[in-house]
RNA sequence: GUCCCGUUCGUCUAUCGGUUAGGACGCCAGGUUUUCAACCUGGAAAGAGGGGUUCGAUUCCCCUACGGGAUGCCA
């Protein structure tokens, strides 16, 4: 109980960051980081067809943006090949595993066979009980004996205490005959050697813990809490693939949406604190418990990322907001911000990141802040001047309509809005002295001047911005 | 085939035997409104089906249905 926590995340490189494997890094990196623990990164990358360096940099990339740090280095589990197969020879030796010279097509043969008569497609090997002295000199792989009497008992923290009767379990093979160790065997010594107290995984290892826990035993090795959470599905409730869209968290990175409405998103997907939805990191480590997570697969909405997006990118600080934004650009392949408009960028943030729910959606509503100087009259505008409500002059107050557009009636005007804090015009004093000194204005605040002066009304605050 | 897991509004979920079954997203209506958005108010919307146990079941047990997973010399 007063055992420090380890947690891991181990993924096989296969091209990006998993949406799903984004969460389940998700929880360990949360339960880690909430008990005080430790983190670490492991890729799964004995499938040397599967694997290559774009990929592992891709999942590092992705809980990069997550901001997912992990602690120590990050782990190849093909480096320790030597050692899964030495801990396969070591339960050799012990009389725990055996060399099964059964070849593929034997038991292929087999399964087929009990396909078809409807049995149990189990394969008993046949020689596990048998001597040295009856061993062909021929290729072989080790399988360790499993039990055949009595359950396992899986004590998840999720799914509860799960009994898996032993006759369901078969004689796994450990190491391959070309010597290489089998995944199930290479997490387990992997684990054990990290040290892993928690493991946090997809609920599609459920049956695996059985079988993994057959090597522990075998070993002597203490189990560790297991955890295996839900799946994350698709809208239509099936399992999440390249019809739904996007699959890898990068992608989401390129959509626009902040790091911290996407680590809000998943944490709340398939685990809850009460009614609390909106939470910032710091509440989501205060309050993330193993004991709040579902035990149903959940779908992906992205109806609720985008709003609890917009949640995120309205209380970020300004600084850090456009840091991220540039960010996105860079990850997007967009162009960066010009220098000279960063400054107005960042007096306007204030106005329009209430507004938005996504990066781009942002940038939209700045455009008139990040658009070139001078302005110059398109489509749109145009079409804004014939469409605006004609009304909006009588409501501007008479001293608005005999302002003459220098600089001292524009701070006239603005001290009135001003002292109007109660009304949408009293909102607009600030992002309209932001227009004043050449920086920030809201599409609003554009569009309203393009009703109040057209646009003579803009050359003027050009004017009196240079 | 065998084994394991799951099932509360459309979606994410709360409830840990007794509630008018709560919240959030989305949706609809109204308000505010120069557009979009934001915001405010209100509304529709759920315990898969069937048996038990119990004074009382969404909650505990069993069956069925549906969904998912495992059953590899893949990870």
């Amino acid at each position: 109980m007063s055992q420090p926590v380890v947690t891991r995340f181990a993924p096989s490189p296969t091209g990006y960051l998993h949406i799903g494997g984004a969460r389940t890094a998700l929880f360990n990196w949360l339960y880690a980081r909430a008990k005080g623990g430790t983190f670490l990164l492991r890729i799964e990358d004995t499938d040397r067809a599967r694997s290559t360096p774009e990929a592992t940099q891709a999942i590092l990339d992705g809980l990069a943006w997550l901001g997912l740090d992990h602690d120590g280095d990050v782990i190849s589990q093909f480096d320790r090949a030597d050692r899964h197969a030495e801990v396969a020879h070591h339960l050799l030796a012990q009389g725990k595993a055996y060399k099964c010279f059964a070849t593929q097509d034997d038991i292929a043969a087999f399964r087929e066979a009990a396909r078809t008569e409807g049995k149990s497609t189990l394969y008993r090997s046949p020689w596990r009980d048998a001597g040295p002295e009856a061993h062909p000199d021929a290729p072989y792989v080790i399988r360790i004996k499993a039990p055949r009497n009595g359950e396992t008992v899986i004590r998840d923290q999720v799914q509860g205490d799960v009994t898996i009767r032993n006759d369901q379990l078969d004689d796994m093979v450990l190491l391959r005959a070309d010597g290489t160790p089998v995944y199930m065997l290479a997490v387990v010594v992997d684990d054990h050697d990290m040290g892993v107290t928690h493991v946090i995984r997809g609920d599609d290892h459920l049956n695996n813990a059985a079988r993994q826990m057959m090597i522990y035993d075998a070993m002597g090795w203490d189990v560790p809490v297991w955890a295996h959470i839900p799946l994350i599905h698709g809208p239509d409730g099936k399992k999440l693939s390249k019809r739904h869209g996007a699959l890898g968290a990068e992608e989401y990175q390129k959509m626009g949406y902040p790091a911290a409405g996407m680590r809000n998103y998943l944490a709340r997907l398939g685990w809850s604190h009460g009614d609390d939805e909106f939470f910032t990191d710091a509440q989501a480590r205060e309050w993330f418990d193993l004991d709040g997570i579902g035990k149903s697969p959940a779908r992906f909405d992205l109806k609720k990322l985008e709003h609890l997006s917009g949640l995120h990118i309205a209380q970020m600080e300004d600084a850090a907001l456009q840091r991220e934004i540039d960010s996105f650009l860079a990850a997007a392949g967009n162009d960066p911000i010009k220098q000279s408009r960063r400054e107005g960028l960042l007096a306007a943030l204030p106005y329009v990141k209430e507004r938005a729910k996504t990066f781009p959606e942002l940038l939209e509503k700045a455009h008139f802040i990040l658009t070139e100087r001078p302005i110059l009259p398109d489509e749109k505008a145009a079409k804004a001047l014939d469409t605006v409500s004609r009304g909006i002059l009588k409501q501007l107050t008479p001293q608005l309509q005999t302002v003459t557009w220098d600089r001292d009636s524009l701070e006239a005007v603005l001290n009135d809005f001003a002292a109007s804090q109660d009304t949408k015009f009293g909102k607009l004093a600030g992002p309209l002295r932001a227009a004043l000194a050449g920086r920030a204005v809201t599409p609003s605040v554009f569009d309203m001047m393009l009703v109040l002066g057209r646009q003579e009304t803009l050359a003027r605050l050009e004017d009196a911005a240079a």
